[in-house]
Order: structure tokens, then sequence, then C-alpha cells
DNA sequence: AATGGGACCTGCGCGC
DNA sequence: TGCGCGCAGGTCCCAT
């Protein structure tokens, strides 16, 4: 799911609702989620900890404690954050927020941390791929250790030059975190339809002109995502448990067999490290 | 170094 | 109706 304009969108949500606020208790449903340290300590360690800052590095969450440690957190696929109000006594408005839309059944909170505001903000995950990590120091984190550039730090210049030195498929490379941090498959299928660009071309293969224009994409196409609050196209919703609207907006993804929207020519899906290619095989050179 | 496959999981939609 | 298969927005690990 959530790629870099999902998860910086459920950023800023914490950002505006949680910052300051105080963990009064961790209830844990699933331990399959807590990866460090092992779930005892998990919630001790959350207890009675304040928010103090709230990170997005790549997909990567991160919410700096008041004692100095942090909680990351890596949505994976399926991974949902979302903050609401106490179950009421009032079975009426208890209805209401049921019917408030979770796309999927991801619903069931593997992990609910209870906020000095009383709210409760839910970690969810149908797959239980995601991750919780409660650490001393999130910038040894192997994952961001591994990190390549955020795409809005990038120059031209550079991007050119990392480019320049990989033989390899422009596709993988772009959902390689190592070379640029937060693009997944929905985006990079996206980000190289914008920029005419065939998934299977060799990134060192590419023009200078070439280079800009997927330069331009991939910053144009992330802005825009974050601008509708992301694309939910399965399970992804914003912190109010929203959808976010940018998948009315999305050119290959998922549309194999259908018309492009450029020159009519049919979708093409590929397999491509594994995973589901989608491209214009004549708007695509 | 690069690439491919499998692993980690649950659940959906499809064809038979 | 029911079952088996393929597929899913991510990442890590191992083999070649």
């Amino acid at each position: 799911m959530p790629e870099l304009p999902e998860v910086e969108t459920v950023k800023r949500g914490l950002v505006k609702h949680i910052l300051g606020k105080k963990i009064v208790d961790v209830v844990i449903n699933n331990p399959k989620v807590i990866r460090e340290p092992k779930k005892e300590l998990f919630v001790k360690g959350l207890t009675n900890e304040t928010i103090k800052n709230v990170l997005r590095k790549g997909k990567l969450l991160i919410l700096e404690l008041a004692s100095g440690r942090a909680l990351a957190i890596h949505l994976k696929m399926t991974g949902q954050l979302v903050l609401r109000m106490p179950p009421s006594t009032s079975p009426e408005r208890a209805k209401r927020a049921e019917r408030l839309v979770y796309p999927g059944n991801a619903r069931l909170s593997r992990v609910s941390f209870k906020l000095s505001d009383g709210k409760i903000l839910d970690f969810n995950d149908q797959r239980l791929f995601a991750e919780l990590r409660l650490v001393d120091d999130w910038k040894k984190l192997k994952f961001i250790q591994g990190l390549g550039p955020e795409p809005f730090d990038l120059t031209l210049e550079r991007f050119s030059g990392m480019l320049a030195l990989k033989k390899t498929k422009i596709k993988p490379l772009l959902l390689d975190q190592a070379f640029i941090a937060g693009i997944g498959n929905l985006y990079a299928a996206e980000v190289l339809f914008r920029a005419k660009i065939n998934p299977l071309r060799p990134a060192s293969s590419l023009s200078a002109k070439e280079k800009a224009a997927l330069f331009k994409e991939i910053k144009d196409t992330l802005s825009e995502a974050i601008h509708y609050k992301g694309s939910s196209v399965d399970q992804y919703v914003q912190l109010s448990g929203e959808a976010g609207s940018y998948a009315k907006y999305h050119k290959v993804y998922g549309r194999e067999g259908k018309p492009c929207l450029v020159c009519k020519t049919l979708i093409k899906r590929i397999a491509l490290g594994g995973r589901g290619t989608y491209f214009c095989p004549h708007c695509q050179r």
C-alpha cells in the first residue's frame, strides 16, 4: 500500500492531531507486529511517553518521544493508522462510528494506543507484514541506514548522475529504496507513463531529456498524490479513516487491457522483478 | 553488482 | 455453492 504520498499524508495527520499528546496505555491484540523489543518492554517503554515530533523517512514513520527514544512504524502493504474516539456508550453514536469507511477489513486493530486526550490511535494491519519498533536511536535502524535520497531533496544534476551509473532496468531501480526513497510499485508505473519511458529501459540508456522528464514527473506525481491525500486502491486510509482520492487520476496502474488515456492502445501488464508492471507500449518507448 | 525466487501473511476475485 | 489459484501498494534473505 502506502508509498511516499500515503505515508506523508498520515504523517501530516499525526502532526496535526497527536503531537504533544501522551500515550497513557498500549493494548496489544496481536504481538506479531511488534518487532522490537519484546511486547512487555514495548508496552512499558511507551506508557507515559509523550510524542515530541513526527517524521517521515521514505515510507517509514518515526514518532520521536520525550525520552529521546522513538517509535518507528512501517505500514508495508496493508498497515493503517487511524485515530478514533473511544466507543461511545450511546448506541446511536457507536453505530455511526462503525459505518466510518475502512476499506477492506483491516480495521481489526493489532495495537491500540490510548492517548491523554481520550482518543485512541489504532494500528491496523490485515497481512501482519507491518512493523512497529521502539528504539533508542532511529538513525541506527537498518532500514534508515540503507535509505537513498528523498525525491524532493534531489537536484536534476545529482539524479542524472545517479542514473548514469546504473545499467539495471529503470522500473525496478525506482523501487530500490537505496537508490531513491519512497517510490513504490504504483507510483513507479505512473511516473514512467508520464515521462513516456518504457519500464524495461536500462537506466543508463536514458537521454538527458528523458532524465529531466523523469525527474520532473517523480516530483509532480508525488506532489499531486499528496495533494489528494494518497491513493486508496485497497486498504490505505488517512488518519481520519477516510480514503485518499488520487486513485481516480491513475493513468496506468491496475488498467491492464483498458485503452491508454492518451493513444487508446491497450495498457499492458508484465511481471518485472516479480511485480506487476503496467505501461502503454505505444506511448512509453 | 545484479537478478530471481521465496519468505513473511491474509483475503479477495476469478474460473471451473 | 465451493475450491483452488493468482494476485495484492513492501522488504529481507539467499542463491546464482
